[in-house]
DNA sequence: ATTATAAATGAATTCAAATTCATTTATAGA
DNA sequence: TCTATAAATGAATTTGAATTCATTTATAAT
């Protein structure tokens, strides 16, 4: 009997990641992500059930990988709650700059995902702002934080610009390093813009 | 000869923004479309060259609205970069306050429309991010901001935490009432979280 | 070397929705 | 009242891509 060559699979989700980027999840064709992968149409259907499938299991791997760093972290004693904050940005910018499609897949396609039928990813999103809602209620209760702060506020704002400013980098890699990038966006979050 | 009754370009529009809005602008149909504003598919095509054009139009309106404002923000003498920056989120929360699906449209299309051939989108959004670069540098000058505030990589960050919270808001406006989403962020883009 | 069978292929099929256009409807002007 | 013509309709057509499946290919087992 023939065995499998490769990891075929992980060769399709690779392609996928890099064209749904590219054109966005709806313009996207099966027959580009074959073409990517070096197989044919056909064989991307042996490996995922259909189109959407090819993009939930984006989501899963990547809101895990999100989720079991931040709860690592949260869960890490000797770090106060501004060092939290700093270690979500690392985790979000380690993610996307090893992977800088998976970027633009976050970015763009998260809304259609939390739609799709029989799917726990808003589940995943609120676990990961209830992480993040954490970590600012204890910085309030340290008196790290301005205690006025409107936690579901904050986060969703934090989150928002988090998500956006990193796609804006793996547009533009080259404009600002990344460096400098995560440092800006760190130092905002914690002073905001006034001196 | 008959004449045309009631505003029905207008109607479409509205329709249409609702429809993206709830479906996403791939998954929508144009005879939901027609069917909300209450005419038929074929009427769609006499007031829109295609369904492209359609997400395009609402896309100029808006940015049209959002730049004029804040153009004329800028412009305003005697306000700070500080009451500027309020005055930024003001024109963002007023205008999607008014439209809730706008901002559900905003989110979740603004990166296909960008990539639309033949649209001026991509300037749009430049325009708006020099806007807030311009402000930024301002209240650098005046020595109301951290000097080494990187303003491409805050104006990312705010822009996208801006327009995510502004849909979250839509999304659920009744977890927090806008006078409180609207002064949470601009407290967080002020003094950010540290004390 | 032959066989049985899993893996892979890609042309053919299916399907859904965008777009068109022949037909109908309403009304301004004669 | 009777056109002439613009406006509106929606069934029929077109389009384009997702999905299927009959066929081919490779290899493990005998």
């Amino acid at each position: 009997m023939r065995r499998k060559e490769g990891n075929k699979e992980a060769d399709i989700l690779k392609a996928a990641t890099e064209v749904f980027a590219r054109e966005g999840f709806h313009l996207a064709k099966i027959s580009q992500i074959a073409e990517k992968a070096g197989l044919s149409v056909g064989t991307v259907y042996l490996y995922f059930e259909n189109k959407d499938h090819l993009l939930q299991r984006i989501f899963e791997s990547l809101w895990e990988g999100l989720l079991d760093h931040s709860q690592k972290l949260v869960e890490t004693p000797n770090l106060n709650a501004l060092e939290k904050i700093d270690g979500i940005v690392d985790i979000v910018f380690d993610t996307f700059a090893e992977n800088p499609s998976l970027g633009a897949v976050f970015q763009k396609e998260m809304h259609h995902v939390s739609n799709l039928k029989h799917t726990p990813f808003r589940t995943y999103f609120e676990q990961f702002i209830s992480i993040g809602e954490k970590i600012l209620a204890e910085g309030r209760e340290q008196s790290l934080f301005h205690p006025e702060t409107n936690l579901h506020v904050a986060v969703s704002f934090i989150f928002g610009g988090l998500r956006f400013s990193v796609h804006q980098w793996t547009l533009h890699p080259e404009a600002e390093s990344l460096v400098i990038f995560r440092s800006g966006i760190k130092k905002i979050i914690r002073n905001g813009l006034s001196v």
